[in-house]
DNA sequence: GCCAGAAAACCGACCGGTCGGTATGCACCT
DNA sequence: AGGTGCATACCGACCGGTCGGTTTTCTGGC
């Protein structure tokens, strides 16, 4: 196993610097632009170390494969997401705030690293078996912790019932996981703003119609 | 260009049987499938025509390139969803069942041919410039045109404007479009309940909440 | 009904080029 | 004197696409 599924979601790591290089985050720089552009597929390992200003051998000097790129990114964005997660529920709020904490986050999160989002979106069915275990299953914990949130607020009497909370879930987490496609960080309309109106209109679902509790 | 955009939306021709031989079909099915399972990337044109049972020499002989057949899966899926988006225009409903008839037919039709779309989401990037403008304006025009029913309700007083008609349409579209990625046909939940159930969320959200008119 | 000739359908060996990855060497630091 | 951090040259596999040729189907004259 690949350790990536620690106690804490991304915890205080006990030896820190040691961590990433210059050299090695320069290559993942290039990486990250390059899959967002171009695709994994349509960057070769070349084009990377070129974009890098490093050589070939540099790469693979740090890292086991080109694949062993991917991971390193996917891997980053969902520690990130979890993490903003963690913090969020530490903070213990109602069920209508803590999901329009959630999301607003996530909104704002996502459309900051959107070439994350985007090589993740489009390329994560390339991973081998190990590692694609993994990202999924740190992407149905963060799935499941957000139904989970919203069927506490369904029992609660604060949110309708009238819709699963398991849809509800993938209405709203399935824009965010299409913001890729369509998010221009120079578009006319903020993440902010966005993610507000996305997080307001889903509570407006979650609250309204026939309250069957 | 392919002629394939006639000016029906795949109407009746007036020479039939021309169009699509048993062996350009049994190509293209090929293609779908081993995309949607591999990706584009993943698949050779050998792994293709193995699969198809036919020879290299054939698939040649019917199409110009590999990414001519990427493009044929694009167009019929979207011709597909035009044609249905039209169908329910043509009924001429009010706004509140417009809604609901187009985002049930289109989620029911995404379900059914999922292959297509997880090609098609994961896989759009690959077209060239003609092709790419080709198909973004084809989408465009569903989203447009699906905004605007949403707009229309909202002067009409039948839906709440507090959420912007475009924001509702990225959330309502961006459902459907991450569909390929958790949709399954034999899944706990038929394509039929999980679109009436999208459809009633959605029609809440637009309904409820404070209606500003 | 038949046959010649043309056109469409199809075959499969082959090619140029690219790509991910490796082998080996060397400078520098400790 | 040995390990880390690279550099460079190179490899074998594979891939999309081509091309000369063969088979099958269609067409029209008789």
């Amino acid at each position: 196993m690949t350790d990536t599924a620690g106690p804490g979601p991304a915890g205080p790591r006990s030896a820190g610097p040691v961590r990433s290089s210059a050299v090695e985050r320069r290559i993942l720089d290039a990486a990250l632009r390059l899959f967002a552009e171009r695709g994994f597929d349509g960057t070769s390992v070349q084009g990377i170390v070129e974009a890098a200003e490093v050589t070939k051998g540099a790469l693979y000097h740090y890292f086991d494969s080109k694949d062993d790129l991917l991971y390193e990114i996917y891997h980053s964005l969902i520690a990130r997401q979890l993490a903003d997660l963690g913090d969020v529920l530490a903070r213990g709020l109602p069920p209508r705030e803590a999901v329009r904490a959630v999301l607003t986050g996530l909104i704002r999160s996502t459309a900051e690293h959107i070439d994350e989002a985007k090589v993740f979106s489009r390329e994560m069915h390339r991973l081998d078996g190990a590692r694609m275990r993994s990202v999924r299953a740190d992407r149905r914990r963060y799935h499941v912790t957000f139904r989970g949130l919203v069927e506490k607020g369904q029992r609660a009497g604060v949110f309708s019932d009238a819709t699963p909370a398991e849809t509800v879930t993938i209405v709203a987490l399935g824009m965010v996981n299409q913001m890729p496609s369509w998010y221009r960080a120079d578009g006319p309309k903020p993440a902010a703003r966005l993610a507000d109106e996305v997080a307001g209109f889903i509570l407006t679902a979650l609250e309204g119609g026939a309250s069957a509790r």
